[in-house]
DNA sequence: CTAGTGTAGCTGATGCATCAACTAACCGGT
DNA sequence: ACCGGTTAGTTGATGCATCAGCTACACTAG
């Protein structure tokens, strides 16, 4: 219990409070956009996206969570809502009776190739189009600055 | 549909890639520890500092979703949830047959007491101290432009 | 071989966000 | 007075995120 809690500066305060509603606003909309036009979740996304990167479309459940950085059970849930939707299959892994291999189907490539290019333009017309590219170079340093202090501190 | 999609350059893929690893991981880092520390979630904490800064610590239903920019479906949920934890109450209003005021309770105010300094200090720790004040002011200025951009967009 | 430990992945509960549809009260014109 | 449109707020369904706890297989040491 600090009874002298340390307040923000006037200027630290505002861009905080700038980032997080500029943040919560761009990705509410882009989410809602997304979904809107292609009935998938970023979360669809990202996984569908990541799975047709690699080559063969298929990738051990764990290694792809660790790609996009989610807890297995993120993971799990996930793999499950898009496997009934037909997005992703799930198939067994030889070498290891406990593993699976998570596989895009064709409706899951299909999918994605026609989302891409869609959300490609949501996020120029959202985001992209607002900056310079100065401004976009700065952002892109600033974020790494963040990251890099995140990932030196224990979780 | 456009046969041609016009992808990102590297350097604004590059931009927005980092841009949203670090809100993601910030964010997330972020409510989670709030949440844990408090047990109570960003939007708890949003609807009771909002209240708590007015006068009288009450405020009509909408007024509140306009303040933070929520839908009121969303705002609805949320203040039954918090009414159910004893957060806040819903009072009639008299001039208006079909509104309603919503007011922190005792415990409301205390429970944002409480972690609002615990609040300030993850902000400071995950966000704020990782970067200069020339880099926050960079970062507020652009967050600010994409702001604008946003508002000036039909949504 | 077997006992212990780590790893892969699943599950159920809870809270949150969004959507669409709904009720009820207000208000302005005729 | 009443009728139609608007505003205030609720509700139920669905999907997503997190947490805690679970099973089952694999690996390693003795």
């Amino acid at each position: 219990m600090d009874a002298t809690p340390r307040w923000l500066t006037s200027e630290q305060q505002a861009a905080w409070d700038s980032f997080i509603r500029m943040q919560e606003k761009l990705i509410g909309r882009l989410s809602r956009r997304v979904q809107a036009d292609s009935g998938m979740s970023a979360s669809d996304y990202l996984v569908l996206a990541k799975l047709t990167e690699t080559s063969g479309g298929r990738m051990r459940f764990m290694d792809l969570a660790k790609l996009v950085e989610w807890e297995k059970s993120r993971m799990s849930h996930q793999v499950r809502r898009m496997t009934e939707r037909g997005l992703v299959d799930k198939e067994e892994c030889p070498d290891d009776g406990r593993g699976a291999f998570i596989v895009a189907t064709p409706a899951g490539v299909k999918a994605i190739e026609d989302a891409a290019p869609v959300h490609v333009e949501h996020v120029r017309r959202l985001f992209i189009d607002a900056l310079s590219q100065e401004e976009l170079d700065m952002l892109a340093r600033i974020s790494d600055r963040v990251l890099a202090h995140l990932e030196r501190q224990a979780d």
